[in-house]
DNA sequence: TTCCATT
């Protein structure tokens, strides 16, 4: 809540500088009320400013810009919701040569305090008309440089980027982008080279498309973790599965993108709105809920609970590909798949006839894992940090959500890997009913930040498990004026 | 084998 009204205060404050002293650049004094904020150039070009340092806000940011000319709006790009800076910012002169200089003078040239990257300063997307031009270039040896890219590419068109993707250590991750001056271009180059040949050492023929929207990133990060929590978590996958929450979540995230092409989808992960009614069917037909989990079956093997879930986070919250401890996909989870338990026919069957294969499948899943099977996994992840156990910390304001009609089988393990892919976890508990020990099918997650929890709101609020509907909302905050 | 951010 601190946050909030400070962000305000600032922003009040920002507005009260609005008539601010001449810029550098500028001659003679501002004429009094004229003028304010001065008039832009007809062809001015509005600039994307990247790999800004967190900490710098648009009055640490003008001095840089100003001595390229007269600026006529400069704005840090900040999450709508929470305020935070998104490390970018965007950046119109008045006069469109001022534009060009900076650019001329910033792009890639300055590495801004603490960056590890050098600034950006180009032409915003918003500037560019013509769409598609961006693609993606697989399977590149590693050896391949920005300019073996290059050559590759040339003779299609003009090409504004070129980045071969590196991890850390800045090798190759053995793809790249390649950025087109038009979309015309960007098809040529992949109607001539999709396919054409194989990289010496790479394991199969180039591939050249599209690169990947917003939302198709997103979504593939979604399906990423989807498919760690399966790995971690066989005992959880079924009945009351993730999985379908998760399908379902994907669903509401994406509007058109799957709808009209789902062809990049493992089949493992393909989810259809049937098919996540047949898993919900299941559930609420009684079949054990955790079969290999401890006898009270309220809690998950502390293993999983404790070791699993942490190493989850790392990969989420700071990005690094490289700690993922879990490469590659787990045969068995095909099994499962392959063994009719979701690609249903779509016509939808009676319950009786969905009881049974799905049954037979989740005997096989457990068959084929003994916990000694999964002991490796957990022991794999060094000094397990106590995230599930530490009491119940409050987030700030907007960060905290409440969670009823959780299923029973629900644990705190459970609760925290349902909400892991929307954001960083700061505290999940469900609570307990003291005489009996069964879970009161309500708990609490805390997130590190509103923009986390309203989204896990809207993907999961409403959801259905088995015969019941998830509510989550925002939890009432402690009213200090309201006691009671 | 899909990136650092695009109001």
């Amino acid at each position: 809540m601190a946050r909030l009204t400070e962000s305000e205060a600032r922003r009040q404050q920002q507005q009260l500088l609005q008539p601010r002293p001449s810029p550098v650049g500028s001659s003679g004094p501002e004429p009094p009320g004229g003028q304010p904020d001065g008039m832009k150039d007809l062809d001015a070009i509005k600039l994307f400013v990247g790999q800004i340092p967190r900490n710098l806000d648009e009055k640490d940011l003008k001095p840089l810009f100003e001595q390229f000319g007269r600026i006529y709006e400069l704005t840090v790009l900040k999450d709508p919701y929470t305020g935070m800076h998104k490390g970018c910012a965007f950046l119109t002169y008045c006069a469109r040569d001022s534009a060009i200089k900076a650019q001329t003078a910033l792009h890639e040239q300055k590495t801004l305090p603490g960056m590890a990257r050098p600034i950006q300063v180009k032409p915003a997307d918003s500037e560019s008309r013509g769409g598609d031009r961006k693609l993606f270039v697989g399977m590149l040896n590693k050896q391949q440089s920005e300019e073996d890219v290059l050559r590759l590419f040339q003779p299609f068109g003009v090409i504004d980027e070129c980045t071969v993707l590196r991890g850390p250590d800045g090798s190759s991750k053995g793809c790249a982008f390649v950025k087109f001056s038009s979309h015309t271009e960007a098809q040529a180059a992949i109607h001539a080279l999709h396919g054409s040949q194989t990289m010496p050492g790479a394991s199969s023929s180039l591939v050249v498309k599209f690169a990947d929207t917003d939302k198709e990133r997103t979504l593939r990060r979604m399906q990423q973790m989807v498919g760690q929590l399966g790995i971690l978590t066989p005992s959880l996958t079924l009945p009351f599965s993730p999985y379908s929450a998760y399908a379902q979540a994907l669903m509401q995230q994406q509007t058109t993108v799957l709808s009209t092409s789902g062809s990049y989808l493992s089949p493992g992960v393909a989810f259809s709105p049937c098919h996540i009614q047949q898993i919900g069917a299941v559930s609420l037909n009684g079949l054990p809920a955790t079969p290999i989990a401890p006898a009270s079956g309220l809690h998950s093997p502390p293993l999983l609970g404790t070791a699993a879930v942490p190493s989850l986070v790392a990969p989420i919250t700071n990005g690094f590909a490289g700690v993922v401890p879990f490469p590659g996909g787990h045969p068995a989870l095909e099994t499962v798949y392959a063994n009719g338990l979701v690609p249903y026919p779509a016509q939808s069957p009676t319950v009786a006839e969905t009881l049974h294969p799905a049954f037979s499948g989740v005997q096989q899943y457990t068959a084929m894992y003994p916990t000694a099977a999964i002991t490796p996994i957990a022991h794999s992840v060094p000094q397990p940090p106590p995230l599930l156990q530490q009491q119940q910390r409050e987030g700030p304001e907007g960060c905290n959500l409440f969670i009823y009609h959780l299923p029973q089988e629900f644990g705190d393990t459970e609760l925290t890997q349902m909400f892991l892919p929307f954001g960083n976890i700061i505290s999940s508990k469900v609570f307990m009913d003291r005489a009996t020990n069964q879970s009161k099918c309500f708990g609490f997650v805390s997130f590190d930040n509103p923009a986390s929890a309203q989204t896990a709101i809207q993907a999961m609020n409403g959801f259905q498990i088995g015969m019941k509907r998830l509510k989550v909302q925002l939890k009432r905050p402690k009213d200090p004026g309201h006691p009671y």
